[in-house]
RNA sequence: GACUCAGUAGCUCAGCAGGUAGAGCACAUCCCUUUUAAGGAUGGGGUCCUGGGUUCGAAUCCCAGCUGAGUCACCA
């Protein structure tokens, strides 16, 4: 990198650390720093009285300083939190030499700097619980300044808080807003709650193929890939539903699996192009039974993060205490529409679609009508928790028959804060009905539903086996994660959301070539600096408006260069 | 994909009846007490997103583009 590019803060810490390499100290030291504390021990178990964490090893980064003639104050942050370190130069330099602090400490480190530290904590006459430094060991050196964010009695000042950058940059992100961080640490805490719920009950968790030749278990469209060696296109799977049931098919009788999924469609603050979802399937259950076993689940999580199940959400409070409110879809578009739907024909549908407002086109069956109505009119009521249960057979090509109702299946999604959270059903398990659903498939796909499913021969085969009657669920992870960490935006629950590419930096032509045109090495940074990132597009410019420009450069830059003659720049582009 | 808003110093943001680019923090030099959004003094730092246009003159007005956010469309 050439130095025009570098700001001023950044080549003063760069020439901080080649300082700290001729006096002798290894700004990237390979040894092991061994830890004996963290910072939040210090904040909840120091009691002065009790003379505890006399003899502390801690590392961090330095988030902040305060200096004060022969003693100084500075900000300790490692995983766990913050701790103010005090350092007397006396202390840290004993003897007659005061370099260690006057020149590392003092000048030579920077907020951002990564640093171990040995000595004792005490409490200061503000009464903050601190360390007193005795020893002082720079871990690593910090190239780059790091937005100061300050707080003073909750108010946050300077925060960093441009989103692009954010999500660009999530480890600055990470390193100056403690909440992002709570908000990771809750969604690792959310799926080791349900980990630990399904080993209880004895549930073997798997892996499933992500790379798949027929993208299967979901309507959605895939990205596509293509395998080498076979010479055969690959589709990176958009569910895991039909490899989950074929390991039933196989004798496991419980298994679930935390699957990245992808789908090449539209993204939006609750869509990411990959996200995660938990499915998990279970034999000899039925949907009646996965839905307390949902909300048992759900509960749980709700009370390991927040110890009670009323979990703020914007303005409102969603309470997780089970049970939820079950309502059937039929139940749900009367109450909201006013509309019985039960027993109606397409055309009927699409009439009261009319008198509704929902715009319908001549592709929609009458499960895809139904789910218009619903989507519009009744999903956005359920805030607090609810079961929609018992969909119309078109909508759900992989679900059991209801067993008392015709034309519904028995399938339920589970609603919250307007949402789908979790969807689950009783399993179709009856190879002939499966066929003839992806045959339905098949004949909406050619009616023009370009999202309708493949057939999965090898499926069907896994059914012709027989499997056991079984019930799924599927509940996404990422919307989960927002719900009971009160972000609205899935690229605030996504340590690395998708964005697109950074422009790269145009490639910039060597020196050598500038100073091939006869230039002196001092004005091929100007003409750099200037935006000529080559000499090509430097001979597209007129001569009379460079000259011009780079006196002018010269001038308004207090270079002190001696300006070159017209005739001189002429020759350059000539 | 459509519309709206935004892009100015490392960070947060002012400046927009067009007339020499500003503040706070950060940074540098100096003073300093166990200080805490530390304080005081001085100073350096900018392709005002990019490219066109209007104009004697554009950060400011107009057009196009890039990136992001929001709304809608699409989408389990």
């Amino acid at each position: 990198m050439s130095i025009a590019e570098l700001s001023e803060q950044e080549l003063i810490r760069r020439n901080s650390m080649q300082k700290l390499v001729d006096m002798g100290i290894d700004p990237y030291p390979a040894a092991e720093f061994p830890v004996n504390t963290k910072a939040i021990e210090i904040q909840e178990q120091f009691e002065p009285e009790k003379n505890n964490f006399q003899d502390v090893v801690m590392a961090g980064r330095i988030m902040g300083r305060r200096i004060m003639g022969k003693a100084s104050f500075a900000e300790l942050q490692d995983e766990s939190g913050r701790v103010q370190l005090y350092i007397n130069r006396d202390e840290i330099c004993p003897g007659e030499d005061k370099t260690l602090y006057n020149e590392v400490f003092k000048k030579l480190l920077d907020i951002g700097d990564i640093v171990g530290v040995k000595g004792y904590a005490f409490t200061t006459q503000m009464g903050e619980k601190s360390i007193h430094v005795r020893e002082l060991t720079i871990l690593s050196k910090s190239l780059r300044p790091l937005p100061v964010v300050k707080e003073k009695d909750g108010q946050v000042y300077d925060a960093f808080s441009d989103p692009e950058q954010r999500y660009r940059q999530r480890y600055v992100d990470l390193i100056v807003n403690p909440q992002v961080k709570d908000t990771f640490l809750k969604r690792t805490k959310i799926i080791n709650t349900m980990r630990q719920f399904f080993n209880e009950q004895g549930y073997l968790e798997v892996e499933t193929p992500i790379l798949q030749s027929i993208p299967g278990g979901a309507a959605a469209r895939p990205f596509i890939t293509h395998h080498n060696a076979l010479n055969i296109p690959l589709y990176l799977r958009i569910a895991n539903e039909l490899y989950l049931k074929r390991l039933i098919v196989g004798g496991f009788e419980g298994v679930y699996e935390f699957a990245k999924d992808f789908r090449n469609e539209g993204m939006d603050r609750t869509h990411n192009p990959e996200f995660t979802v938990m499915e998990i399937y279970v034999a000899y259950k039925d949907y009646k039974w996965m839905m307390n076993f949902t909300e048992e689940m759900i509960e749980r999580v709700a009370l390991a993060l927040h110890g009670t199940t009323e979990v703020q959400l914007g303005d409102k409070i969603i309470n997780y205490k089970r049970p939820f409110r079950r309502v059937t879809m039929y139940d749900a578009i009367k109450e909201h529409t006013g509309y019985d739907i039960a027993g109606k024909s397409e055309e009927e549908l699409r009439d009261i679609c009319d008198k509704l407002g929902i715009e319908t086109d001549p592709s929609m069956g009458k499960g895809k009508l139904i789910d218009e109505i619903f989507g519009e009119k009744c999903e956005h009521h359920y805030i607090q928790p609810t079961f929609i249960i018992d969909y119309p057979v078109e909508m759900s090509p992989l679900t059991k028959k209801h067993r008392s109702v015709p034309g519904l299946t028995e399938r339920f999604e589970l609603m919250v804060n307007g949402k789908e959270l979790a969807n689950a059903y009783s399993e179709l398990n009856d190879p002939i009905d499966q066929r003839e659903r992806f045959e339905e498939q098949l004949r909406l796909s050619e009616k023009g539903d370009d999202e309708a499913m493949f057939i999965d021969q090898d499926f069907l085969r896994a059914l012709e086996y027989g499997m056991p009657p079984t019930s799924g669920m599927g509940i996404g992870i990422d919307r989960l994660t927002m719900f009971m960490t009160n972000n609205l935006s899935i690229q605030d629950v996504l340590f690395f959301p998708q964005m697109k590419p950074e422009k790269k930096a145009d490639v910039v032509d060597g020196d050598e070539k500038f100073m091939e045109l006869g230039m002196s090495a001092e004005w091929v940074e100007v003409v750099k600096k200037m935006g000529f990132k080559k000499v090509k597009d430097l001979k597209e410019v007129k001569p009379a408006k460079l000259f011009n420009d780079l006196c002018g450069f010269n001038k308004k830059n207090k270079l002190g260069l001696n300006n070159p003659t017209a005739e001189e720049v002429n020759s350059w582009l000539a």
